[in-house]
DNA sequence: CCATTTAGTATCGAGTCGATACATATTGGC
DNA sequence: GCCAATATGTATCGACTCGATACTAAATGG
């Protein structure tokens, strides 16, 4: 349990390994309450995105699927009563997506939540590194994707704080006002400030 | 891009998304070369499993996934020329399987590979973080499930170095020697030391 | 105003995956 | 030795995944 403090034993296969693994359990937790894994992807997904981002376009980005994979899926959140679909009054090929109050009782029922169990077990200083370590693996890989980051205002160039008054702030890429609540979800349109 | 040294922000939200966008991003590079996700994995692990450990039996435990499922997974790889399956002498009802020729060319067009990319433009001490992070992680995970751990003789309660001689090692729960060989590779009996 | 682009849906085929049922082979108690 | 319990693996089903391709319809921009 000793931490290998001058041998670094060039052990990124091992970090392979255990990235595939991690998938592998994230991927068999998505079977949970009878949905797919694809389907709780989905359902975290809106759970999290903000007024600028539900919509199929900013799901198929984030997942990193193709625009029909992304569609059926929704389609069957959409018949289990999880999902509801709106027109976009402003944008009519547009769709807007949003949780119902069954889609969002259901988010408890995550059993992606058990690695929160498993990461409260580990000390404060191990849980900051391997957050800040993925933050780093992401980026990079995210980078040479050309992929999207999905972070928060707060991360984000184009977040103006406070432009028009405490708690009024504003997006300089959508020229739109935004509230602290807006900023506290993620948005498709992030960019690492 | 600073440490947040003093100021720990509570984030294990964040990573649970992370670990979610990592999980997703592995699915999608589990396309590549014509495969599917879950033939990379077992691809991947066949690469990895010593002697004992090359049975779809073990590979489902690795998985977690069920019979069933690695079953088909299975005959999928054989039809595609990329597994080869032989009768245990020994066992009658078990299965021995390894890589063809074919199936160990492939290894190099594994997408994951690219997270080595990602993980070579980290410094050193990140990616031992990391390292360590996802070991604990995965330990908690694993442990809560009942999970096997899939290491190295190096790491195992049963492992006894050098019983018989400079480099004839010994498994006492399996009661065989082991060669160096052996040991660089990852066995479902494994239980850390 | 019309070509291009963008947002999303429809359909196909191979594969995934849990569930259930099944066929054998081994093992353990007696 | 014998037979029940157990272990290893396959067969089949149904809903879903997912990339690919083709399509509809709405917005955009010279």
């Amino acid at each position: 349990m000793v931490s290998t403090q001058y041998c670094l034993p060039m052990n990124d296969d091992e970090t392979l390994a255990m990235i595939g693994r991690l998938a592998r359990i994230v991927t068999h937790d998505g079977h949970a309450a009878g949905l797919k894994p694809a389907q709780w992807e989905a359902l975290r997904y809106l759970a999290r995105a903000n007024r600028f981002s539900n919509t199929p376009g900013a799901l198929t980005a984030y997942l990193g699927a193709t625009k029909g994979t992304v569609s059926q899926t929704l389609m069957a959140l959409e018949r289990a009563g999880l999902v509801r679909k709106s027109a976009d009054a402003a944008d009519r090929r547009s769709v807007r997506l949003e949780l119902t109050a069954a889609g969002a009782a259901l988010l408890p029922q995550d059993e992606t939540l058990r690695f929160a169990e498993a990461l409260s077990r580990m000390d404060a200083a191990q849980r900051e590194a391997l957050n800040e370590g993925l933050a780093a693996l992401l980026k990079a890989r995210l980078a040479a994707d050309g992929g999207r980051t999905f972070g928060l205002c707060r991360d984000c160039r184009h977040f103006r704080r406070d432009m028009e008054g405490a708690g009024r702030h504003r997006c300089a890429l959508l020229h739109v006002p935004l509230s602290d609540e807006d900023t506290a979800r993620i948005c498709v349109e992030q960019e690492a400030a």
